[in-house]
DNA sequence: ATCAGTGCAAAAGCTTTGCAGCGGT
DNA sequence: ACCGCTGCAAAGCTTTTGCACTGAT
């Protein structure tokens, strides 16, 4: 995987980024993730592809990702840390396991006739939403936490 | 409004709750916001009123408070602080001008159909579900920023 | 009187930044 | 060779925690 580091040098260019050892192997990494990544879980799997890289590179890689419209920053519930993932061609959503955690993606966004409903009611140009679900899949719905 | 810091007297009690000076002031700050609003916020209001108040009891109250079900914690877009409002009474989603960042309302939840779909198709038991919407206000929609 | 709640200060966790040196074009 | 990129360490910001004191029941 270490020598496909070099494999996106034209798309980095091609959002106006210098091409650069570290880039290329945050991409490797996003592309590999099948679900978000802190910084911290990138830079983790980074340390073994370059063991000299550090976080704040992946910070500053990340955020200048994110202002090219590359890759999604976003929170999951209340966490504190944020998350990143590669953006998906497709819009799409996650339902995600309050018990162990898992990802599951959702294709279809049930939300576009509602937009346009609201954006001639509020007289909004509605750009964006953010929608995550949250349950307990199938393995975990016997081991309901109770309130604390 | 000081002098009604005690009505949530037996609103906490309800919850379980022992009631204090500052909880009922915390109660009485988040009834009156429109908005929400972070920790900082609620504690630049509540020195008005009780100046020896303390930060980490602001944080402390609404621990307890978002345990107890009586407020929602979230974090909206990327930024880093957490924001607080009451649990409103119906369930509730929002749409956020991201020009003037005000807030919008939206009553009618347009989820619940999507949901009991998906609870067929992925064998999840959905609980919950954060839905909010970005866009330009009326007012804003001329003033678009470009992308840097 | 008891024991949870609070204020203060310090610590912790995530992220950003200053600076000197490295590396891509 | 230039100037942007990176590593390192330090700082910044939000949130949490330890401890001694206060206050509600």
């Amino acid at each position: 995987m270490v020598e496909d580091n070099l494999d996106y040098k034209e798309y980095l260019k091609e959002h106006g980024l210098k091409s650069t050892k570290q880039r290329n192997l945050l991409l490797t990494l996003l592309h590999e993730a099948s679900t978000f990544a802190t910084a911290e879980d990138l830079y983790f799997k980074a340390k073994q592809a370059d063991d000299t890289i550090s976080l704040s590179t992946i910070y500053r890689i990340l955020e200048l990702f994110n202002k090219k419209n590359i890759i999604n920053k976003t929170t999951l519930l209340e966490e504190a840390k944020a998350v990143f993932e590669l953006k998906p061609i497709a819009h799409r959503h996650h339902l995600i396991c309050l018990g162990c955690k898992k990802i599951i993606d959702i294709d279809h966004c049930p939300l576009e006739s509602f937009e346009k409903k609201l954006e001639a009611t509020t007289d909004f140009s509605i750009v964006d939403h953010k929608l995550e679900l949250y349950g307990y899949c199938k393995e975990c719905k016997n081991n309901i936490p109770k309130k604390s």
